[in-house]
RNA sequence: UGGGGUGUGGCCAAGUUGGUAAGGCAGCGGAUUCUGGUUCCGUGAACCGGGGGUUCGAAUCCCUCCACCCCAGCCA
């Protein structure tokens, strides 16, 4: 899959270990990695990098990556997510083959591993409760105790782990533990449940199981089965790896795979856990998991985010193991580095004003030419846009009382029109009642089509649509969702630092005809001067096409102006 | 106060055997531009968490201190 491979990459201290094994000849130099999600939520763009990290290393070095959903806990998962978890993936662009896999697949044989620790002596079946265990097993500072199980025959164990099986005990009466060490430092290592008692239909096996493995059995076990030579993981599974190991070591498993852990993702103004996620749902901040504000994977795809430059911001980041959080900036700054070269670009008016030229003929219609591309004419051809005696403007591009830097409209100055004439204001029509401004006449200059005007500079150009042959479109204004970088971390409630204006819909914006041609559902665009937009193929219908803003433009006046708060600034 | 981690410019992050600090994002200049976009140049005072030490020489080795993150689910 080469033209899923992000262009720029860099070293990092996983790809250094992956080499080194590599040239040491581990595991034959194979290398085999996996991407393990649970499938109780969807994805987001966290899990977008730890794909990107686990089907890019098993590229580079020509070796595999599977998709294995860690489904070893009926009463939180749900098949509904395993079709989204796999849609997501593909959607990213990466291709598992063959090698899917589910914990589940494994559940007869991980039941036999258990068996084998049991026998070995190195697992028990502990008649604690919840409650007990959680009080023998100590605190960080204090040795846990041993449970008055823990030394019970081997016979009695192996009887009752089967009984477990059978069905024959309730939930939370028994558990089968490892035997390791109550007086462990590291917690993991106090004995730790290794299969718990729930009778609850298992959404993959049904009911044939009523005991189901911990992570921390599953997980290495999994691994091992499927022959996974590098299991990346992030940072909180750092005090796993001893377990990781020891289940490994106790028990004859056909490989050994290495754990190797990596800060997870945080991306400021906005949140990546899916306990917050599914907050913002839960109170109704957002539509749900596909919301285009969402960090989801569903939520970018319906924003209008290329796969592509999700790729390349997960190239972008990096890789370490210091905790840290990304600019939006640099995911903002994906996006449009991978659309400005590819996407094609329409005059939009999202709020217009209208314009009267005065000097110009009533029934008259002039088709401007304009270039999908203007940074390379021909590559995408051109359109041709109708110029007539009332157009729109953007609101935005005229002010009565300008400010010092400001060069595009206002009363007795001079502007271009994109890919037309110059204009120059002559009157502003306001409402008697609110004194809002209403209508601007203006009068064009003939002989500025194509040329620079003669004896003066005219600094500005702004975009226009035909008054009566625009196209009308609902446009939505997506922008951040919190207003402060690390809404998280703020101290207090994440949620009170939601941006009230993170969606901002605009219903009578007004395109070039042209859209009519061009405007395919799922079709990305650049409305000059605005920003990057994508038609939503779900919610236009045949009479309105409908736009989500995917990133706005950068612009040096918003800076200027002092910022207002909205995708650019900070 | 136990264990496990991490600390390199505003934000990420290279730096693998010690030789005297990549790159990206953001910012700031300027050039080009019928998008205040793009592109192109240029630019930033980095005590490499602090303090000791070893060494001709340390972000890289040793000691020590500090800060922050994770761990007491029959969650993953």
């Amino acid at each position: 899959m080469p033209e899923t491979q992000p262009t720029r990459k860099r070293g990092n201290f996983i790809r250094t270990i992956i080499e080194r094994d590599i040239a040491q000849g581990k595991n034959n130099g194979q290398v085999v990695t996996r991407f393990p999600p649970e499938p109780n939520g969807y994805l987001h763009i966290g899990h977008a990098k730890s794909i990107c990290l686990n089907f890019g290393f098993a590229a580079d070095y020509n070796g595999r990556c599977h998709l294995r959903f860690d489904d070893t806990n009926p009463i939180k998962e749900d098949v509904e997510f395993i079709e989204a978890i796999k849609e997501d993936v593909r959607w990213l662009g990466f291709d598992w083959g063959k090698y899917e896999y589910h914990a589940s697949d494994y559940f007869e044989r991980l039941y036999q591993y258990a068996e084998e620790l049991i026998m070995k002596g190195k697992a028990y079946v502990c008649e604690l409760g919840p409650d007990e265990i959680r009080e023998y097993r100590g605190t960080p500072t204090q040795p846990g105790r041993e449970s008055p199980y823990r030394n019970r025959p081997i016979r009695e164990s192996l009887d009752l782990f089967r009984r477990m099986r059978a069905g024959e005990f309730a939930e939370g009466t028994r558990v089968l533990r490892a035997k390791i060490d109550m007086a462990s430092p590291n917690l993991n290592m106090r004995d730790p449940v290794v299969y718990r008692i729930r009778k609850q239909p298992h959404p993959r096996t049904g009911d044939k199981w009523c005991i189901y493995p911990m992570y921390d059995f599953a997980h290495c076990l999994s691994d091992a089965i499927e022959g996974v030579t590098h299991s990346l993981c992030t940072l909180e599974f750092e005090d796993h790896r001893p377990l990781y190991d020891w289940f490994l070591d106790q028990l004859d498993v056909p490989s050994h795979p290495q754990q190797i852990e990596f800060a997870r993702l945080n991306i400021s103004y906005t949140v990546l856990s899916k306990r917050m996620l599914r907050q913002l749902i839960d109170e109704g901040v957002v539509t749900g998991w596909g919301d285009p504000r969402m960090p989801t994977i569903k939520g970018l795809r319906k924003r209008g985010y290329t796969p592509e430059s999700i790729r390349q911001f997960s190239e972008d980041v990096g890789l370490a193991k210091a905790n840290s959080i990304v600019d939006m900036a640099m995911l903002e700054n994906a996006i449009r580095d991978d659309l400005d070269p590819k996407v094609p670009r329409l005059m939009c008016v999202h709020k217009p004003l209208k314009v009267v030229i005065d000097n110009y003929e009533e029934s008259r219609v002039e088709y401007m030419k304009a270039p999908y591309y203007p940074n390379d004419p021909e590559k995408m051809g051109y359109r041709q846009t109708p110029f007539t005696r009332e157009i729109f403007i953007e609101q935005d591009d005229f002010m009565e009382d300008p400010p010092k830097k400001f060069f595009r409209l206002a009363p007795g100055r001079e502007v271009r029109l994109r890919f037309s004439y110059i204009i120059k204001c002559v009157d502003v029509v306001k409402d008697p009642r609110t004194g809002e401004v209403i209508e601007l006449h203006c009068t064009y200059d003939p002989d500025s089509l194509g040329k620079k005007p003669v004896g003066r500079k005219v600094k500005g150009t702004i975009h226009w649509v035909s008054a009566n042959q625009g196209v009308p479109a609902i446009l939505k204004l997506y922008d951040r969702l919190f207003t402060v970088p690390n809404p998280a971390g703020e101290g207090g409630n994440f949620m009170d630092y939601l941006n009230p204006s993170s969606l901002e819909v605009v219903r009578n914006a007004v395109i070039e005809p042209a859209i009519k041609d061009v405007g395919k559902p799922g079709a990305r665009f650049q409305f000059e001067r605005k920003g990057f937009y994508f038609l939503d193929p779900e919610d236009s219908t045949p009479d309105m096409f409908v736009f989500n803003r995917i990133v706005s433009l950068k612009s040096k006046w918003e800076r200027i102006r002092g910022g207002a708060g909205t995708a650019h600034t900070k």
